[in-house]
DNA sequence: ACCTGAACACCGTTCAAGT
DNA sequence: ACCTGAACACCGTTCAAGT
């Protein structure tokens, strides 16, 4: 029995059952322990919940990034972080809710930013850029999270739309600009 | 005593002290009733957070549009939205956590579509569009409210950040970029 | 129609006590 | 060092009962 461990079931439940699942009662029984002795492993709810955050903040940031010439290689980690993001949604509102969101994203931040150095972007506006990708990036998961929890949005259009392409073309043409600035 | 009062002390309850001081048994007091008065009035406590997501929503879903050329006006809009967006972002939270986000664009949705459509762009491409600068701008404001409260993240720059004018500069090259397409 | 009181099952947390 | 049990103050919710 150990911190590492307790975290883990901790994990374990919430990604199967929910955020509301996860109560200090209820993850002690999965502990096989009396309550009170989570808080000699990792101390609080609060305590519990950041060192949550923190696991996933590591799990989500790692892309990977592909292709040769600069705007595909930004392109391909921007989507990579959105699939990463997408696949868990429910986690990144908690890390998000907790306040980690900068530690999510800072290993895919530092990523974008060699991408723009070697494209010929310098310094401040390497900064910058990293930024706005981000932004547009993570609205766009946002966005096409809350649609799919209400599919009431669903207008009558002549075709559906395909999100992941609308996602690439948009983050292509941004990417563009930032580089020819 | 009505519905609708209940709901109002409830929101103003919530921007006085946070959503977490928000129980039925404080709005009850702040109400002067028993607690229980509270469910027959609005039901129980999911059905008063949707009561105030809906308010909340209309509140900051009207935007004013300015300008002449249609590019200026669709960043307007935008920059519009992000004000009111970054001026109460924990309610905005609310909205969201219950999943009403899309009443909460509705407004701004029907109002880029229409400056797009005056642009020349047409049919489901002003409905992809919007979809797009929507995404752009809320991604904006999460990231910039999660630097706000975490100022760790402040790296060194030789000059900071002006975060109003490095959105106004991304979604004008986005907006431009969708027209032009 | 509108409101109260008592009761239930559930929280997070503290603290003394055990080994 | 590691764990338990009892206790406290707080939740949301139901339901019978009052007017």
């Amino acid at each position: 029995m150990s911190r590492d461990h307790v975290v883990g079931v901790a994990l374990d439940l919430v990604q199967a059952e929910g955020i509301d699942a996860l109560t200090m009662r209820r993850l002690a029984s999965e502990l096989g322990l009396a309550v009170t002795a989570i808080y000699w492993h990792v101390g609080d709810k609060q305590a519990l919940l950041d060192a949550l955050a923190e696991r996933i903040a590591a799990q989500v940031g790692d892309v990977e990034v592909r292709g040769d010439d600069p705007v595909t290689r930004i392109v391909s980690i921007g989507t990579a972080l959105r699939q990463n993001l997408l696949e868990q949604p429910e986690l990144v509102g908690l890390v998000h809710q907790q306040g980690h969101t900068a530690e999510l994203f800072q290993p895919v931040r530092v990523a974008l930013a060699r991408e723009l150095l070697a494209a010929g972007v310098d310094g401040d506006d390497a900064e910058l850029a990293s930024h706005v990708i981000l932004s547009h990036t993570s609205g766009s998961v946002l966005n096409d999270v809350q649609i799919a929890r209400a599919p009431v949005q669903q207008e009558a259009l002549s075709r559906p739309i395909d999100r992941d392409e609308l996602f690439d073309y948009s983050l292509t043409v941004l990417t563009k600009a930032l580089i020819d600035r």
